[in-house]
DNA sequence: TGATTATTTCGCTATTCTGCGAAATAATAT
DNA sequence: ATATTATTTCGCAGAATAGCGAAATAATCA
């Protein structure tokens, strides 16, 4: 069987904002930016409960931001959208990232 | 007095993102990418009820996202983040911008 | 001044989101 | 098989959001 090259899948910018749009989960993408961690690490940043987290990142995921991968008795997540992060970075220091001002901020 | 090159103001990322995450509110920021508009021709494009649109854009407003410009009778908005405008369209064509696989797709 | 036009604010209801603890799953270890 | 550990799902109560129409503002026009 031969690897087409396969198509991209086209994301919901709505609902990928809207993944996004809570300080929580912020803070689990930028721990994300580093490398992928398991979720007992993502409690530990986020600083709420077991069950709410794992809310948060279902969110994530189902919005195409995160994936996750089993392992053993532990589930590790990781940043499918890595230019996510970065761009965080660009709106907590606006001052450094002139090209946030600009219309191909990532191009 | 002198102008000193003022310090830009810094982002709430989480808000940012929750403002940008509804549909009506990604019409918005798309039909301002291509140059400012009264809020008459965005609840057109938007097709909701002039209420809930003046709404909408007071979100986005609040976030920083985009800023107002009263003239006469109208008001007309303009984007204040033109790198939102981009980001959507690599969401909707990832194929077409690889950049946003990687870390550094705003440098 | 009073009328008209563009937009925002208010008050309401319905829906969605958050966070929690308890219970359910799942994989490993004993 | 049972216990243990890591994580998710469920069900709830409270908070926030979305949309609407009516009323309030504000700027222009007659």
């Amino acid at each position: 069987m031969k690897h087409t090259p396969h198509a991209q899948q086209s994301y919901k910018p709505a609902e990928v904002f809207k993944a996004l749009g809570h300080p929580g989960r912020v803070v689990i993408v930028r721990e994300l930016s580093s490398g992928e961690k398991c979720v007992c690490d993502l409690v530990q940043a986020v600083g709420l409960g077991w069950s709410t987290v794992s809310r948060h990142l279902s969110v994530l995921k189902a919005a195409g931001v995160i994936s996750d991968d089993k392992r053993g008795l532990q589930v590790f997540y990781r940043l499918r959208l890595p230019c996510v992060a970065h761009f965080i970075g660009c709106l907590e220091n606006p001052d450094r990232h002139p090209e946030l001002m600009q219309a191909t901020c990532c191009a």
